[in-house]
RNA sequence: GGGCGGAUAGCUCAGCGGUAGAGCACCUGCCUUACAAGCAGGGGGUCACAGGUUCGAACCCUGUUUCGCCCA
């Protein structure tokens, strides 16, 4: 049974989880239950237009855009992270009053919406083609409508304070406009085109893919030697291939044009095997000598480095494996065979003819479709390009000069590696759910139209046109999402005020896909660059730093652990350290020791609640302010400077670990315990308004990484309902000259006081006398300044302070040197010489190997010459305390003996 | 083949020029009315290896080993 706590009246107004639902009195739970917090006030936050941005002109403008995840996807860790860092740089700014703004929303994910839709389809043994586009898409909105707001819902548990009524979606009407008109813009520049080129084509999602969603997979193939006869009949050439079943569309055989192996055959003509069909042997550079027998079969329509070769050589272009990975009609017996039963047959086939030169194992990488992990085919095929060299170029400049910054820096070279060898971007997909292509062809010469506006008649001849039936790569939005987000083209207030935005948070692992692509697109579209900052996080990995998979089940849902910690936990222990651009592994002990945290605070502050009256007659008379309030002050202090500085620098991990050392060290460890002194002595309230204000402060400077929790807090500690911590300003450091001696000399008396305690075995129910001899008055005088503190925390029913000069000599007591002197705790039975004779020789001998250490250092006139003055000084104080140390314990020995 | 990163206490990681820290785990003693999700005390590390720069290196430079990632 809980006993009933005095709680003040003024607690209870504040204190919203006090009461229940009749406004009675209930006791403060020991324990901290964020579940019956983080709802209430993220809704209260919402209501009162907390996320909307202060539009104050006067204020600096802060403003971020979220990474918008996939509208029908989940949440995982990642995005949690994600989410936290960016939550804290947008309540950090807000809570210094800037103008601050944070645009969510999420976009369509174009092939894995599609896909998971057709799979819902065939569930109920339907296709996207039966049911046609139209009806197709409207499924698609459906399932948006029916699952896109859970994964919002998901950033709302986080506790993210993001602009709700700016919420954005890439297939939203707006956005639409926006990827229409840049679409139309490039094609008018000349930077966007349509032709047939080698594409990676996924025959299970059925669209071309840019070359960044192929992943590259290293695997052990079978490297086959096939022989092919000369036309001629003087023999035959041998190639090498990782992929027999193109041989059926091969139109040449290429050899390095100075290999005196092949030289003589070029220009011949070689017989195709199986097919009959005679290709010539051409000589091109591109062929490496050493891999294989420097002789390749060159198949054009399906391998990038062939279409070139093709292309300088102008060979015919045979497609012999179609969109479905099946062999096409020219692939003659094999028509209808799907890629690898081709292969195989293919390869019997071989070998009755005696065409097989023998095949050995190789690993090389084999491209796989990132969504699905289907190999990948390259195949050649009509598709929208955009080239993007020139606009690569003043993105690339952006970074150099410095009007772009990376943070972690090393991820620059990167950004920079990849934009100096960029590539043109296939466009297209051959998808249903997207944004359509605003290209019209006319039904009567082909002649390609493209409008910003739909169109039916072709503007040149008024026959029919058709639309192309594709659509967009997801990323050619989201490329946009900075300004579009903000209502351009519009010149609306929301794009002036707010971009260029301050602050990209996202993962090093979608540079490529996003952050480049928005650095083109918002230089070239807006003259100005999209962002100032991006800032790129790690990859969130399992307990054995494996990235996490659903075939592998290694991941959480966020919710999961906020349900059981809460978001508070989650967020501080996604953020204490770990560093920016490193990987985070997960484990459920580190959300633990965050909810711990949580709770320790939560029971700081319930003690001050508990101690708080309710009013004190008349203000006191200002006195002195008391050593123990100053140093607390002095340490919040510092706190506030620490983190102020970490934050600005993104160092999240720094700042979160200044604020958890502040809290549990420094307020709960020393000063409540030093307070609760003053707590039954001192009525003048000045230690209960340093208790107050002080945690007020320090939950402030929690506020951003643990929203919830502190608000709580904070409006039980304020009393008044009206003031949110949301909006509270940021604390600064006030200067502060006074010494802030006193309480560090203490602590170390008290602990070497308590060391002593140990040594002997005393219960800390059994109170000791000590007694401690300063060197000189004025340690003497610190000590004496917090006498009642140090009686308090060393349990002590007796303290005495001597100064050395006039101590007293002291037997049957054990010692401890401390800084300024030595504690002895005075001893109820007989003293055991030996024993403490040797404690005494084992400290000494480490204060002689510290002395021997300082005086090597000290000793070394370079040291003393060109070290800064404060570290040459600092030394010499080390060096002074040492030997003073040495002093005190070589007298104890003496004495003893 | 090129680039990047990690290698620090038993485990997971911070620190990145002034002589090693945290959480968890471990040992000892405590329910001291804010907190046992806690308190006090303690053990544990030639900061991967070898050179170099520097008065001084876990931190900067070079090389090596090893694990991982990205690009080709």
């Amino acid at each position: 049974m809980v006993p009933r706590t005095p709680v003040s009246p003024l607690a209870k107004r504040g204190f919203l989880f006090l009461t229940n639902e009749e406004e009675n009195l209930v006791e403060l739970s020991p324990r901290y239950n964020p579940a019956e917090v983080e709802d209430k006030w993220y809704q209260i936050w919402k209501q009162r237009g907390y996320f909307r941005p202060s539009r104050d002109a006067a204020r600096p403008v802060f403003s971020v855009v979220m990474p918008p995840p996939n509208v029908t996807g989940v949440l995982h860790l990642g995005h949690a992270l994600n989410t936290t860092w960016q939550d804290i740089l947008i309540r950090f700014h807000r809570m210094r009053q800037d103008n601050t703004l944070w645009v969510p929303g999420t976009d369509h994910a174009g092939i894995s919406t599609q896909l998971k839709v057709e799979e819902l389809l065939r569930s109920r043994g339907q296709s996207r083609q039966e049911i046609g586009r139209e009806a197709f898409v409207d499924e698609v909105w459906r399932w948006k409508e029916q699952y896109g707001g859970r994964i919002l819902g998901q950033v709302e548990k986080l506790g993210a304070s993001v602009d709700w009524d700016r919420v954005r979606f890439t297939l939203d009407e707006g956005l639409s406009r926006a990827v229409t008109e840049v679409f139309v813009r490039l094609y008018e520049e000349g930077l966007m085109y349509r032709g047939h080129y080698i594409t990676n084509w996924c025959v299970h999602c059925r669209t071309a893919l840019s070359d960044i969603e192929v992943e590259h997979l290293e695997e052990t193939g079978q490297l086959t030697a096939i022989a092919y006869p000369l036309v001629s009949g003087n023999g035959e050439i041998t190639v090498a291939t990782t992929r027999p079943e193109t041989m059926l569309g091969d139109t040449a055989v290429a050899v390095h044009p100075d290999d005196p192996r092949y030289r003589h055959l070029i220009g011949q003509l070689v017989e195709v095997p199986l097919t009959g069909r005679q290709v010539p042997i051409v000589a091109d550079k591109f062929v490496d000598r050493e891999f294989g027998t420097g002789a390749v079969k060159v198949t054009p329509a399906h391998d990038p480095n062939d279409f070139e070769i093709g292309k300088r050589h102008q060979l015919m272009e045979m497609t012999v494996i179609g969109e479905d990975g099946l062999m096409t009609g020219d692939a003659g017996s094999y028509a209808g065979m799907t890629r690898e039963a081709a292969r195989q047959k293919i390869l019997e086939d071989l070998e009755r003819a005696g065409r097989l030169r023998g095949t050995e194992s190789i690993v090389h990488a084999v491209g796989h479709c990132e969504k699905c992990d289907t190999v990948i085919e390259p195949l050649l095929s009509l598709q929208w390009f955009l080239k993007v060299a020139p606009l690569a170029r003043p993105a690339i400049s952006a970074v150099k000069t410095g009007s772009v910054r990376i943070v972690p820096e090393r991820f620059e070279k990167v950004y920079m590696n990849w934009m100096e060898n960029i590539r043109d971007w296939c466009v297209s997909r051959q998808l249903w759910w997207g944004h359509r292509i605003p290209a019209y062809y006319c039904r009567n010469n082909g002649h390609v139209t493209v409008s910003r506006t739909p169109i039916e008649i072709c503007p040149q001849c008024r026959a029919p046109v058709d639309q192309d039936p594709d659509v967009l790569d997801t990323w050619f939005s989201s490329a946009l999402w900075p300004f579009s987000t903000l209502g351009w083209p519009e010149p609306t207030e929301d794009f002036t005020t707010f971009y260029p935005t301050t602050v990209l948070s996202t993962g090093y692992d979608i540079i490529f896909f996003w952050v480049s692509r928005m650095m083109m697109q918002g230089i070239h579209f807006t003259g100005q660059k999209p962002f100032s900052t991006v800032l790129l996080h790690g990859l969130v990995r399992d307990a054995q730093g494996r990235k996490m998979s659903k075939s592998l089940g290694n991941g959480v849902d966020p919710v999961q652990i906020i349900e059981k910690y809460g978001a508070d936990a989650l967020r501080i222990a996604l953020v204490l350290g770990s560093a920016p651009g490193n990987d985070y592994r997960w484990t459920w002990e580190r959300f633990e020791s965050g909810s711990h945290f949580a709770n320790k605070v939560y029971n700081a502050v319930r003690f001050v609640l508990m101690n708080q009256v309710e009013s004190r007659q008349t203000p006191p008379p200002p006195l002195a302010m008391h050593p123990v309030d100053r140093w607390i002050r002095g340490r919040l202090n510092q706190t506030v400077s620490a983190m102020t500085e970490a934050l600005e620098n993104f160092e999240f991990g720094e700042a979160a670990r200044a604020i958890y050392d502040f809290w549990w060290d420094d307020y709960c460890d020393w000063y409540i315990e030093m307070a609760k002194v003053r707590l039954k002595t001192d009525n003048s309230g000045q230690v209960l308004d340093t208790l107050n204000e002080v945690a007020q402060s320090a939950l402030k400077l929690l506020h951003p990484f643990m929203p919830f929790v502190t608000e709580e807090l904070y409006r039980a500690l304020t009393g008044r309902d009206e003031d949110s911590i949301m909006v509270a300003e940021w604390p600064s450091a006030e200067p502060q000259s006074d010494s802030l001696d006193v309480v560090p000399y203490a602590q170390d008396l008290i602990r070497a006081g308590r060391n002593l305690r140990a040594e002997v075995g005393l219960a800390p129910s059994q109170k000791a006398s000590f007694t401690a001899v300063a060197d000189n008055p004025e340690v003497a005088r610190h000590w004496e300044a917090v006498r009642a503190e140090i009686e308090l925390l060393l349990k002590a029913d007796s303290f005495q302070v001597q100064i050395k000069s006039a101590s007293q000599p002291i037997s049957r007591a054990i010692t401890q040197v401390t800084r300024g002197g030595s504690v002895y705790l005075r001893l109820e039975g007989l003293l055991d010489l030996g024993h403490e004779l040797e404690r005494l020789g084992k400290a000494k001998a480490e204060a002689y190997q510290e002395q021997a250490r300082l005086r090597d250092r000290l000793g070394n006139p370079d040291f003393v010459k060109r070290a800064p003055a404060e570290v040459v000084a600092k030394t010499r104080a080390t060096l002074a305390e040492c030997e003073a140390r040495i002093v005190r314990l070589s007298e104890r020995e003496a004495a003893l003996r």
